[in-house]
DNA sequence: GAACTGTTCGTTATAACATAACATTATTGT
DNA sequence: ACAATAATGTTATGTTATAACGAACAGTTC
């Protein structure tokens, strides 16, 4: 049997960690933060947080709408598209480009570019934890003369129990 | 002054380089590798090709399709969206995420993942030639478990030119 | 060259993602 | 309490992408 992971450890192809813990502790890293920030976390932006965080799947601005309006909050599109604004400039939740959606980051005390692997089959995704890849990747722009600024790294394909299951002949 | 590159160099962030002759290779190169695999390169497809090649810069959808619409092609989004499939799966372009856009591949002949260099300043786009980045990548993911099948490396900032023109206090 | 088959293209409609602009309300600092 | 700022509500629209279905075309077989 897996070890229960630490609770900050990468989780998201772990079946069964705990997933309360990992929302909880992301919500108060989130009111932490925002405190030291002088940001206002307020109600909507902490539901939308608290709603990226439900699952280790990116949602889409329009899946986090629809949960929104089932909550009663207001639900045109810019309310949840400034939330998640605001969650992407504190740097709480991550926009995966390649899939028109967002995630929340469990390492928001440290400022970083995120670094993806995303699973074709089940939708789930997790930062990959490759800060030695930065220097690398900025080395080779800079050969070219370029100057990095910000950086997206996404790479898809099958996370462990995906590769088990497609293998799988009853799939 | 600069060295005219070689002709299949990297030529994006290159002022002076002769841009005829990028567009001739990639038609070339276009034709002859889709008469080798059999796919059949139609006026549609051989002229979007041809669009996204008018610049180093990525071009959205729309902006070919209005393109199109002035050389009397029918246009209609599935057109150039079809067109695009096309050239994607035959590896004669690529497709940006992080701009929604598309760009012509230079090296079409070897099937690849692009790696791309962005420049937010003048929106020119070049690949980085990074071939050694893709086994550290594959090997970071590996080590989760994970099994990378499709890579989408994006990096945006300023390139050569951009550099000295954003740095000129009369910008 | 007629019939068959699979591919490409035309056409209409709509889905999915994102922002502009401006009015209203809430919060903060004085 | 007041003014200034930040956040939210609201309406409308812009942008990107695909579904679905029928017509035209190209290659293959007889």
């Amino acid at each position: 049997m897996p070890n229960q992971p630490a609770s900050d450890d990468l989780t998201a192809f772990c079946c069964n960690h705990d997933h309360h813990q990992c929302i909880d502790q992301a919500l108060n890293k989130a009111k932490t933060l925002c405190k030291e920030h002088c940001a206002r976390l307020t109600p909507v932006r902490e539901r939308v947080l608290e709603l990226i965080w439900q699952s280790h799947k990116p949602l889409g601005a329009y899946q986090i709408l629809e949960q929104l309006a089932r909550d009663g909050f207001n639900s045109a599109p810019p309310t949840v598209y400034r939330a998640l604004e605001f969650l992407l400039e504190q740097g709480l939740a991550h926009r995966i480009a390649s899939l028109n959606a967002f995630i929340g980051c469990a390492h928001p005390e440290r400022r970083h570019q995120g670094y993806f692997l995303i699973c074709r089959h089940c939708g789930s995704a997790q930062e990959l934890p490759a800060e030695t890849l930065t220097k690398p990747l900025k080395q080779h722009a800079q050969a070219q003369g370029f100057k990095v600024e910000s950086e997206t790294v996404e790479l898809s394909g099958l996370c462990p129990n995906c590769q088990a299951s497609t293998q799988d002949p009853s799939r």
